[in-house]
RNA sequence: GGUCGCAUAGCUCAGCUGGAUAGAGCACCUGCCUUCUAAGCAGGCGGUCCUAGGUUCGAAUCCUAGUGCGAUCACCA
């Protein structure tokens, strides 16, 4: 039992002994660093079935806590507060028990259902940029949150792979693109179809723009450009089988595919498994038939099929377009039905989409339980907040986005700039100061944006380079590196101790380890990494002022520098297996 | 217009189910490298917690209204 729930069976026996009352629940905090005392119990709850003078309620209780619980070893009261003092004999014997632990924090997996969370759902026809990069960050850090609390989870993607977009891709390669490759152009597959994309849109507006000249309407112009009833005649085609258009089809995702897996290798995320709207859309159609027949929708008289969701509070929403093609709702359902099927373990399921679609989401996930699965109570709309830049948000076709590949690379190079400054890398080869560059690099970057709160959004901006100093990814690798340093001189036997009197700065450090597993339980809950951030952070910190104020190799005795050693190696374990279910690796040496 | 989200120091952000004098980092200012890595430590400066009401012993936190910013309400995805 810990801590606080021993306590809290305490303090409800002393208010049953003390008072002859029954109290439901006592509410404890940290003790404030101005006042003397490891954890503070709040009285003024206990007002409302003990009545009195909170402070003098404070002092009984208190007095109580002393004679009656061992590691009580004192107490003061101020104001409604009753700070308790604890032996030091508990932080060690905590300690000890979390000694060495390697996995510490981390839970077993319990429960036979899994968790499946979707975090990527890219379109096929541009290269991935900073969006994206939070968008994946976010469910792959969230993805492992998850496993650390004891779930069994799937890690997955949607990829939009059909649609009018990759046809405006498709057919500006045909027209301008020369037979041109990646081999040939010496591009990522993703980077030069994302030209192609951009090269239809200026075509597009050419188009546009000659015909308003000639007297059409900007509104009719935008419909009749030649060059879009060719993208949309070409959509036709896909969708009909067209040989000769599915053959390009393939190619062209193919490179893409290529491109999108080097950017997620670069940035150190992975799913257990793809899917694609291609494949799944027909299934949504089956299902929006079933939906018809059992009344769930219905029909309108031009043949497209809706849900009246009306009485939920909602609009109206179509699930599936007159002419009897797919929307995207359709395809969604069908997606959400497939995975079931594929993974039947799976009893519920987590997207990580940006707070654009959350009236999307509601209305997928109040149509799934209207088709009565199960499961479909228990979906998430992880939704996280758009990432904008000063000049407001990107935008792919208008070249105003900051690119997933670049943006990688250029933390590196800073990385390599400032370690360069330092100095401190003298005897490294190239390849590791390589890698080196580019885990601190990537430090930086994914600590930058998983520290925030998901739902909030953030605004980047380029020309203000991200920090590595304060609160930060390479200060807390930083810190896990100095810890490596010791504990390559250390040269100690595991020694083990049992009675020795803590030094402030120790017992800090120790309180804050004692937090982690509860962290990750939140933080799973919440479906938010940046409680991990913050923690670790903290955690960070309480070290470093240990590590300033107390000698840990130079100790008095060999046993107060064994106990220092070996409460050096759980922070650096804590920190390890925090950045882990971040997804940021820490350095050896840096 | 309806709905949803956000608003805390000059800037970037914490603040858990309401609890003590609202905390960090950056920036600015002071100290600390002959001792385990100074990407660090110790300290200083800096606040109308958007506004107004309400609930409460107690509100940055909960409720109501308003303001500002963003998103969304398509036979787009």
């Amino acid at each position: 039992m810990n801590l606080q729930d021993n306590l809290e069976l305490q303090v409800k026996s002393a208010i049953k002994t003390l008072f002859d009352a029954e109290l439901e629940s006592v509410e404890f905090q940290a003790t404030r660093k101005e006042f003397a005392g490891d954890i503070t119990v709040v009285v003024f709850p206990m007002l409302r079935v003990v009545k009195g003078n909170p402070a003098v309620i404070g002092e009984q209780v208190g007095q109580y806590l002393q004679d009656n619980v061992a590691v009580v070893k004192g107490f003061n009261v101020v104001k409604g507060f009753l700070n308790i003092e604890i032996a030091d004999a508990y932080y060690v014997n905590f300690f000890n028990g979390i000694k060495g632990e390697k996995n510490y924090g981390f839970a077993e997996v319990k429960g036979n259902k899994a968790i499946m969370v979707e975090y990527s759902s890219p379109n096929t026809n541009k290269p991935l940029h900073l969006g994206h990069i939070r968008n994946v960050l976010l469910g792959y850090s969230v993805s492992e949150i998850l496993k650390a609390s004891g779930k069994k989870v799937y890690k997955t993607q949607i990829i939009n792979d059909r649609g009018i977009h990759i046809c405006k891709s498709m057919l500006a390669w045909q027209r301008f693109g020369e037979g041109e490759s990646p081999e040939s152009a010496g591009l990522k597959g993703d980077k030069l179809v994302g030209n192609y994309y951009v090269k239809f849109d200026k075509a597009y507006k050419n188009e546009i723009a000659e015909l308003v000249k000639s007297g059409v309407s900007k509104d009719e112009a935008e419909k009749q450009a030649p060059i879009l009833l060719e993208a949309q005649e070409m959509l036709r085609k896909w969708e009909g089988g067209d040989e000769e258009v599915v053959a390009l089809w393939k190619k062209m995702n193919g490179w893409v595919y290529e491109g999108f897996e080097k950017t997620y290798k670069e940035i150190g995320v992975d799913f257990d498994k793809n899917y694609y709207e291609s494949d799944t859309y027909l299934l949504g159609k089956e299902f929006v038939a079933e939906g018809l027949r059992s009344g769930v929708f219905y029909k309108k008289e031009d043949g497209s099929v809706w849900c009246d969701l009306t009485e939920d509070g909602l609009d109206e929403k179509i699930v599936l377009r007159s002419d009897g093609t797919a929307v995207y709702m359709t395809q969604d359902i069908g997606t959400a039905i497939q995975r079931i099927k594929d993974y039947p373990d799976v009893g519920g399921m987590v997207y990580t989409v940006g707070n654009e679609q959350d009236y999307h989401f509601k209305v997928l996930f109040l149509i799934l339980q209207k088709l009565g699965f199960d499961w479909a109570e228990n979906l998430f709309h992880l939704s996280y907040g758009m990432v904008d830049l000063p000049s407001g948000k990107m935008k792919s076709r208008e070249g105003t986005v900051v690119d997933a590949d670049d943006l990688i690379e250029e933390m590196a190079s800073t990385a390599e700039e400032i370690s360069e400054e330092l100095g401190k890398l003298e005897d490294y080869s190239e390849a590791d100061k390589k890698e080196l560059y580019k885990t601190i690099g990537l430090g930086a970057l994914k600590y930058y944006i998983l520290k925030v709160d998901p739902k909030k959004r953030i605004l980047f901006d380029p020309k203000e380079s991200i920090d590595f100093q304060g609160n930060t990814g390479p200060f807390i690798q930083y810190t896990y590196a100095r810890i490596q340093s010791i504990l390559r001189k250390a040269e100690i036997e595991d020694i083990s101790v049992d009675e020795i009197e803590l030094h402030e700065k120790e017992k800090q450090v120790i309180k804050q380890l004692a937090q982690f597993p509860e962290v990750i339980q939140n933080a799973a809950d919440q479906h938010s990494p940046a409680l991990i951030a913050n923690y670790t952070y903290d955690l960070v910190k309480e070290f470093n002022s240990f590590y300033q104020n107390v000698s840990i190799l130079g100790a008095d005795s060999e046993l107060e520098k064994g106990f220092r050693v070996a409460l050096s190696a759980n922070v650096g374990h804590a920190i390890k297996n925090a950045f882990s279910i971040l997804g940021i690796e820490v350095p050896e040496r840096m």
